[in-house]
DNA sequence: TGGATGACCTACA
DNA sequence: CTGTAGGCCATCC
């Protein structure tokens, strides 16, 4: 049972990529993995980074908002975090994912490949 | 081994 | 267009 390991692996690995000021979505890491049916276990992956050094809190939802705060333990933490990279967020209290949305290169190359 | 849960997304009515 | 239901993958008990 090594192989789920590494689909943790590239998760952690994405995130940990994730460029300062940017924010990534589930379905994206989901898809950048191989699955983008397994956004669900995405989260589940980042539950372990919660514990590691990786910037959770650059990954948020389909509609930008930090649906995960709760796990990092200070949800304001999470806005400070991104806030402080230079990250806007809505009235909503949604990330500004037109200006700050970042998308893996494989999904990129996937997507313009694919003709969207 | 099987059932239940989880920081989600997509599709259909 | 809005709302509801289902599904997918992996982990935990």
């Amino acid at each position: 049972m090594k192989k789920k390991q590494d689909f943790f692996d590239r998760v952690y690995k994405l995130v940990a990529k994730i460029p300062k000021g940017k924010v990534t979505t589930y379905g994206l890491i989901a898809e950048s993995c191989g699955i983008k049916s397994a956004a669900r276990t995405v989260g589940w992956a980042l539950n372990g980074a919660s514990s590691s050094n990786l910037p959770c809190h650059r990954v948020v939802n389909r509609f930008g908002a930090l649906t995960g705060k709760v796990h990092f333990g200070d949800p304001k933490l999470m806005e400070d975090l991104l806030r402080s990279e230079g990250v806007r967020f809505d009235e909503d209290g949604c990330v500004e994912m037109k200006k700050h949305l970042w998308i893996p290169p494989k999904v990129l190359s996937k997507k313009a490949n694919k003709k969207k």
